[in-house]
DNA sequence: TTGACAATACTACCGTGGTAGTATTAACTC
DNA sequence: GAGTTAATACTACCACGGTAGTATTGTCAA
């Protein structure tokens, strides 16, 4: 159950993992109608998906009636990590500041923001 | 030219393209030794996933003799700001500092890593 | 000039994300 | 009980990353 690839994951696949996540549990009519995309997305289209991503082990079951409901199967913040580490690694070497750097430079970043990276990376100072 | 997916690279298609942003120009034969994975790619492949790379307009190439000669057709900084925004805005809702503190949390950072961070963020606050 | 080599071209195949239509079936309504 | 509705199951298809074999052809050496 570890052994999913998690750094390949499709558009449609983070947006619905991503209601998921926020839901803790959705039927297929939920997360259908969550993720209002400009062409709406046909009711199968979503059902499919998420059957596929249960057979890939990113979404798990159960039944209540005759419908389903589904919840993740796995964290977000394993997700999230393992993204973005695969980015990092993969297009920056590695190098946190980089990315960061590319990042900054790209992007309006507010003060609050900015003020939270500072205190993250102070804190990270004082415990190695 | 500019309308390529940038956030959807293969993983293959990066290294590719590492060697190509490495070496400015390189022969199928020179991204193929480059390569040097564990279980050596055919030469074949290598060549295939080349002209399908310029078909979707990563790279181009120049004939010298009979050989190709590929680069890089676009630029190293915007795949990895596209990779890296894409991560951001669908895993960590566009928050830097969400996705810098998992970072942090699952990865051991040099103190010149951390030092370069606090100057990068510094000098993001004095240029609003 | 013939053969060997080295290059690209062409073709094919698998996995999987994405999309959706059709089929089946369970359940509710009248 | 018959018909409608709403659910999943099944099937199919496209695009594309990844992989590689076979075919073709240009070039150079003997």
């Amino acid at each position: 159950m570890a052994n999913v690839r998690l750094h390949r994951l499709g558009d449609l696949q983070l947006r619905i993992m991503q209601v998921l996540w926020d839901r803790g549990e959705a039927s297929v009519a939920d997360v259908h109608d969550a993720l209002g995309a400009r062409p709406k997305l046909a009711y199968t289209t979503v059902a499919t998906m998420l059957r596929k991503m249960e057979a890939r082990g990113l979404a798990a079951h159960r039944t209540e009636g005759r419908t389903f409901i589904y919840r993740a199967a796995v964290a977000e913040e394993r997700v999230g990590r393992n993204m973005a580490e695969h980015v990092l690694d993969r297009l920056f070497q590695g190098s946190l500041a980089t990315m960061v750097s590319h990042l900054l430079t790209a992007r309006e970043v507010s003060g609050d923001e900015l003020a939270e990276l500072e205190r993250l990376i102070a804190e990270r100072k004082r415990t190695p």
